[in-house]
RNA sequence: GGCCCCGUCGUCUAGCGGUUAGGACAUCUGGUUCUCAUCCAGAAGAUCGCGGGUUCGAGUCCCGCCGGGGUCACCA
């Protein structure tokens, strides 16, 4: 059965708010976001509460919050599901009517003895080999249930290609829960023909009940709509499907690390998916343009966080320091509280290349905010620096106080005067270079020395020159 | 157990009958006036899950097997 082609996509993001929401549901989101932006259709987000004791009462905001973090902006809802009932009940209604639904006579307890057999006889259990042949009239108060007309189904997904499945997987699924609330099976299908979804995205969880829908899609004489199912994304570790257990983070939480929400939604597309060049980033405009689900991966992918990291470290690199700038603003060590707009731009210009993810901005900034306290051992454990001892190192230091006291501190001429140092001196830049640069930071790693100094300033670096000074005469 | 999906370097992947099986991350080495990072150059890393077939020729097509995953709920 090919599926009309609708020229206005219209695709929908479908979770149930029980929890928080992981990478492969993020990127099943994504997708379905791309497919509605590049074809100017409409994105919608509709909360899949039918199951009243699962729900989590935080989670829809949560889901919320997500979309809205990394830039998936919907065009309908938030749509509960809870709020449609009478939308449901009536598609139930017309099944009795047309004799394609009935109430199901079982005890839950019945029906569990059915199952276990089945189990016993190590087959697939089938509820409708019990099908009642005369059922009650549906009074709500028994589960309804689907008269399936199990058939040789063949289709064809956008991501799997050409699928198949036969009557043995074919059921009477439950169309409406004795609770009144419809099953997902039902409503989605109810939902996605009234709203006219084009696009069914969605995971490969509900790969094996395709059939079941396709049944519900022809009994409600419903159009159907293009299938496109996505793989899991596994664990880095194992061979499991993401969840929350294993300890993987929620989208959230990568965003409260210092990730970029451009690189989660780069990288999280491209786990599964590229353009067929080399291409291996692209931005949210990009990935609209380019983005098609025939060339989604069929197999599922592990995610890799070091990647990410890269990913993210090269939006970082391309940024222009104004707009990094209004982006790290949370993540500034405390001591940079006090610390001028106009500095703390200038020091970020120097850090932006080594920054890779937000959180690691204060390691990589706080001297230039505080003094580190002096250690010695990051003289001490120089290959060069030990071959001096500590009068020839302070000597150094003195001389360097005496000829970058008469500097303007530009970064240009800082480095001429530290390389005439370099001739009066004798020494190698990686001796005298790197004594001064620990001696002016005491932190294990900086920018390079003339941009550092001209950063941390003339009053500052001399001031700190002295105490280094200080401290290698005593304890020399 | 039945059914379905998947299986190319550690990882993400390109490949749609003829390639020295390509790229990226990670790793390692060297270079960029010091560290870290960037950048550049280079190295290592895949008998394309295994076995049959089809073909002059197979990672690419077919069959079987193995491995992984999903599903068989009044959960989604």
């Amino acid at each position: 059965m090919v599926p009309e082609t609708n020229p206005v996509p219209r695709t929908r993001f479908a979770p149930s708010p029980t929890g928080l929401l992981h990478v492969g549901g993020i990127r099943t989101a994504l997708f379905a976001w791309l497919v509605a932006r590049q074809g100017n259709g409409q994105f919608i987000l509709r909360l899949e509460d039918t199951d009243q004791a699962r729900e989590v009462e935080a989670a829809g905001q949560h889901i919320v919050d997500c979309l809205n973090a990394l830039g998936l902006n919907y065009d309908e809802g938030p749509i509960r599901q809870s709020s449609r009932l009478g939308l449901y009940k009536a598609a139930a209604q017309k099944l009795v009517d047309k004799g394609l639904a009935y109430a199901d006579p079982y005890t839950p307890q019945e029906v569990q003895a059915f199952r276990e057999q089945a189990q016993k006889e190590k087959k697939p259990f089938l509820y409708r080999n019990h099908r009642p042949e005369k059922p009650p009239v549906w009074d709500g108060s028994q589960p309804l249930r689907f008269k399936a007309n199990p058939r040789n189904w063949n289709w064809e997904d956008a991501v799997m290609g050409s699928l198949k499945a036969g009557p043995e997987v074919q059921d009477d699924i439950i169309l409406i829960k004795s609770d009144g609330f419809p099953t997902y099976n039902f409503a989605h299908i109810v939902d996605d023909a009234e709203m006219e979804i084009s696009h069914v995205i969605r995971g490969q969880e509900f790969l094996a009940s395709t059939a079941n829908y396709l049944n519900l899609y022809v009994a409600l004489e419903a159009r159907l709509p293009i299938f496109a199912t996505m793989p899991h994304i596994l664990n880095s570790e194992g061979n499991k499907k993401l969840s929350k257990r294993d300890g993987a983070k929620d989208v959230l939480d990568y965003i409260r690390e210092g990730y970029l929400p451009e690189a989660m939604v780069s990288f999280i597309a491209t786990l599964g998916w590229n353009d067929g060049t080399e291409q291996e980033v692209f931005t949210r405009e990009e990935l609209i343009k380019k983005f098609s689900l025939d060339r989604v991966g069929r197999s599922g992918a592990h995610f890799d966080e070091r990647r990410l990291l890269w990913v993210n470290g090269s939006f970082i690199r391309n940024m222009p320091v104004d707009e990094l700038y209004k982006k790290v603003s949370d993540f500034w060590p405390e001591e940079a509280a006090s610390s001028s707009e106009k500095y703390k731009k200038q020091v970020l210009k120097i850090t932006q290349e080594r920054l890779k993810i937000f959180s690691e901005l204060p390691e990589l900034t706080n001297y230039f905010f505080t003094d580190l306290p002096v250690d010695l051992e990051l003289i001490d454990g120089n290959k060069q620096l030990k071959k001096l001892s500590r009068e020839e190192q302070a000597d150094l230091l003195r001389q360097t106080l005496e000829i970058i006291e008469a500097s303007d501190f530009t970064a240009e001429d800082l480095q001429a005067k530290l390389n005439h140092l370099l001739e009066t001196t004798g020494q190698k830049p990686g001796s005298l270079f790197s004594l001064i640069r620990i001696a002016t930071t005491w932190a294990p790693f900086s920018p390079a020395l003339n941009d550092t100094l001209s950063v941390l300033g003339k009053d500052k670096t001399l001031e700190r020159l002295k105490t280094s000074l200080q401290q290698l005469r005593t304890s020399s």
